[in-house]
RNA sequence: CGGGGUGUAGCUUAGCUUGGUAGAGCGCCUGGUUUGGGACCAGGAGGUCGCAGGUUCGAAUCCUGUCACCCCGACCA
């Protein structure tokens, strides 16, 4: 018996068959990076860094329309520095890298060792609360000096013992932001709108549907007050987060000395907030949208928006084929889009055609244009989208390969409507995923069926999102987490749409206030 | 850090039980035919079989040690 006929995916295995194994061959099938030699490190290669710095630059541009300036602080931090903030040290020990030696020498079997100790020990950066902290304390004086709002584009490391390409790895690049405020109101107004920062770039960047909210006291970054995040759900249901931002009240003001005088001539210590997202979210673009063929990615942080692939059967009319294909190219360079001009890529590569499609399919180029010497006549070119939607309505849908014939001129009035609408789709199609997956769970045993895979051993995809009511203790989260691996995502914050709604602890049956987020997670 | 597993070409791997001096697919290079749904033919390059010892006339294969990586747990942006 044959098996029934399945169209051929770019990307083996397929994301139902085995999630995890697809995400690695997505991220393997788009060149965007490798494993290096250096456990739990990774090679960004130009595909994925160019999405990065994509990101970078938006998320710059935020923080400077914010207020924020850039600075550079070390990446070695003393030992004592660490030491300083108790719940900081104890909540990073585990995952520290330490320097403890400077010069390497020969030794008598002709290898290099470390020769000489350091008098104290160095961290290198799981985070710059502590050594930023130590600047700020020489700068604060007056209240006058404040607020001071400064974020910092840095790599990190934290010893991780389970890495995983962009969603966890040993070091990692992302930025964050240390801000010092006058107030405890104002630094926890700082936190707030950063948090807004990041969904909102979540949102219009990455197409990516966020639910925002703050984290219960087990989740909460190592010595902060209040920790916010934003959360997406990913194609396999599970949680994933995407950015922080903590107020730490005046804890690490105290432990660094963050001391100022006040309107009234009194000392007070200072109001710190910190936040950050990481180059994971790149990882979490891949899941979020990518498909069976690889990665789709949203126009806006696209490295290259257009991508032309000339057909030249013969040699008779290849000259003609590539002088028309540039020309398009120049005329869509010429196209600004949300404030920058479009990224157009010509690929005069002497390959086949299909070889070259599939190529442009896999690194997620959300548009691809064909351009034969039939196109020269008739003045067409074959456009394909690569969330899969038709351009001018005729094709196959749905289908990665799906192309449109429309007229040259066309393409270019409409370029940056379709990338819009690409963008858009990509947004739209995620909340969708997420509404179908998102539940109020209200009773012990839905909840415990909704986590529960039916095939234990080889578990399929299942669960998604449970918003069900709490207790508010930490034993409830424990049981639940040692039961099914789910833990609260976050508190989701009032919603003017949704006021928060009471009921009873599906644990305990004890009264609680408002459902918080359940799920799985990364 | 506990439990399990694997190391053979750039990648995926056969051979190992029963020792005889390494084979395939993909990728790569050259030439030709090709190119609008992932090309074909012919030729070619590439391997101290993770590393170090041992047994043996002879080791990818057997033994000992060691290193690395992977999976499952504890921890995490």
């Amino acid at each position: 018996m044959a098996k029934p006929e399945q169209p051929k995916s770019a990307i083996s295995p397929r994301r139902a068959e085995d999630f995890p194994e697809w995400y690695q061959q997505v991220i393997k099938a788009g060149d965007m990076a490798e494993s290096s030699d250096v456990r739990g490190c990774m090679v960004i290669k130009p595909w994925g860094y160019g999405i990065w710095e994509n990101m970078q630059r938006a998320l710059d541009a935020m923080f400077k329309a914010t207020g924020h300036k850039n600075a550079y602080f070390p990446l070695f931090i003393p030992l004592s520095y660490m030491q300083k903030e108790a719940e900081h040290v104890e909540g990073f020990a585990k995952e520290c890298a330490v320097v403890t030696h400077h010069r390497l020498e020969l030794n008598a079997e002709g290898k290099m060792i470390p020769a000489s100790p350091l008098g104290e020990p160095l961290v290198v950066r799981p985070t710059s609360e502590t050594i930023i902290g130590a600047s700020y304390a020489k700068w604060v004086q007056s209240y006058r000096d404040l607020p001071i709002l400064i974020n910092q584009w840095a790599n990190v490391v934290r010893w991780e013992m389970r890495p995983r390409l962009f969603l966890r790895t040993t070091e990692f690049l992302w930025q964050e932001g240390h801000t010092v405020h006058e107030t405890e109101a104002e630094a926890r107004a700082e936190t707030k709108q950063m948090l807004e920062v990041y969904a909102t770039f979540a949102r219009d960047y990455l197409a990516v549907p966020v639910f925002t909210g703050e984290k219960s006291e087990s989740e909460r970054f190592p010595g902060a007050v209040q920790t916010l995040c934003i959360e997406a759900m990913v194609q396999d249901r599970k949680a994933i987060q995407a950015g922080t931002s903590h107020f730490l009240g005046q804890n690490f003001a105290r432990s660094s000395g963050i001391q100022f005088q006040t309107r009234d001539g009194k000392q007070e210590f200072g109001w710190t907030t910190s936040w950050g997202v990481s180059t994971r979210l790149v990882g979490t673009v891949i899941m979020m949208h990518a498909d069976d063929d690889g990665l789709v990615l949203p126009p806006r942080i696209a490295p290259t928006h257009v991508v032309i692939v000339p057909i030249t059967p013969k040699p008779a009319t290849r000259d003609a084929v590539m002088a028309a294909a540039n020309d398009l190219a120049a005329q869509l360079r010429a196209i600004i889009w949300h404030g920058a001009p479009l990224e157009v890529h010509v690929d005069q590569r002497d390959l086949g055609g299909g070889v070259k499609n599939w190529e442009w399919i896999k690194k997620g180029v959300p548009l691809r244009v064909e351009l034969g010497p039939r196109d020269l006549e008739s003045g067409n070119v074959a456009v394909s989208r690569r969330d899969g939607l038709l351009v001018a309505g005729v094709g196959d849908p749905g289908k990665a390969v799906s192309k449109s014939f429309l007229p040259s001129s066309d393409f270019v009035r409409q370029v940056a409507e379709l990338l819009d609408s690409i963008q858009q789709n990509l947004f739209n199609r995620a909340l969708a995923f997420r509404v179908e997956h998102t539940r109020k769970i209200d009773t012990k045993k839905e909840f415990y069926d909704f986590f529960t895979a039916e095939n234990p051993a080889k578990p399929e995809i299942h669960g998604g999102f449970a918003l069900a009511h709490w207790n508010g203790s930490r034993a409830v989260e424990e049981q639940i987490k040692n039961d099914l691996k789910v833990t609260i995502r976050c508190i989701p914050f009032d919603d003017p749409g949704h006021p928060p709604e009471s009921g009873k602890c599906i644990m305990t049956g004890e009264p609680s206030e408002r459902r918080v987020l359940w799920a799985k997670s990364y």
